[in-house]
DNA sequence: TCAAACTTTCAGAAATTACTGAAAATTGGA
DNA sequence: TCCAATTTTCAGTAATTTCTGAAAGTTTGA
């Protein structure tokens, strides 16, 4: 590997931190390595930058664009692939959550939703099926609101962010304000 | 692995998805089991109804009990220790965020502060400098947030989450409002 | 202080995952 | 169509992670 001081320690950061993420660290750095790169690099770039084989550089990048975490554009007069980031952090960010939520979250909420539906069929399982759903009920509620989030516009939901802790008040502001016209602030189960 | 079908098949799926988690099939198993459970279990109980070996299990309980995910207790007239997982789902949620920040976003983070105060060589370095400011920002911001809202109590916190989308329309009213009396919805940088 | 009950450690085995180089496949232009 | 440039696949190897059983350690009560 031979990059600048700065792009090397960022690049070594993520490969490390891939396993904490389930990616494996050739991911993690070749993605690093584009996020900082001005331009877009291809795939031979890319080995002589990290200094990893061809063939994993090529598995690498198809599991990044299955992530939809790299753009793939062809330049003018090169038939070589090249690659790049979204310039946008609030779009990898998003990105990102849609992802792991599609991953890790969605199949999770399969797996209760059956087995709240599942007949109990001892006293053990009936306490079990409770627990599930608690948890089904909380993963759901999360999701549905970080749904909402991921929506905003990205001036909105700076806003919101910047605003932090203090929306308590804004809530209890506008739940007096629902009392007296006799409505309140949000849907109810 | 001998459990009822409902329990069984929550164990297994928390094993499988620990891959993708960063943590191990074992401690993921283990986890589940210790959720679903009416009542705390020993480590024997667990080696009985995972399958898995008594070492195992120590080190999968040691590793659930860093992330405080599992509670130790003894019961009475019996020297075994007994784990169970709290009973409040809002408080594990709660928890597992604070664990991952620790652990996941806090290095990132300092490594990203250390680079962003070095001196570009380059021009390039200068361009990835810049980039990795943008996501220290947000990410500082992101993670700012997250604290704030885990340090809300659990009403005020699903309130909010109900009241999802709509919270842009309460943040639009606010900022009116605040226009009239001079001031704005949040702090500014 | 000793013994029984229980837990942890650790070296090596087993399983899994990541990586490589060679070969095959694809692509675009002549 | 054919050739050269480029990408992908894949079988085998390397590296890493997980798991086990045996042994060592700890704790409690007699």
């Amino acid at each position: 590997m031979n990059l600048p001081p700065l792009t090397q320690s960022f690049v070594l950061h993520f490969g490390e931190m891939g396993s904490h993420w389930g990616i494996n660290r050739t991911v993690g750095q070749i993605y690093a390595l584009l996020y900082v790169s001005p331009k877009p690099l291809n795939a031979d770039d890319i080995v002589e930058a990290i200094g990893c084989s061809r063939s994993n550089t090529s598995m690498a990048l198809k599991e990044l664009q299955a992530w939809r975490l790299v753009k793939l554009q062809h330049l003018p007069g090169d038939r070589r692939e090249y690659f790049s980031t979204p310039d946008d952090v609030w779009a990898i960010f998003k990105t990102l959550a849609e992802e792991r939520q599609k991953r890790e979250v969605e199949p999770t909420l399969t797996m209760l939703r059956g087995a709240i539906l599942e007949r109990p069929s001892s006293e053990e399982e009936r306490h079990a099926q409770a627990r599930m759903k608690e948890m089904y009920q909380l993963i759901e509620l999360v999701t549905k609101w970080f749904a909402d989030i991921r929506d905003m516009d990205v001036e909105t939901l700076q806003r919101l962010m910047k605003l932090g802790a203090q929306v308590q008040k804004v809530l209890q502001f506008t739940q007096s304000l629902g009392r007296l016209t006799g409505r309140d602030g949000g849907k109810e189960e």
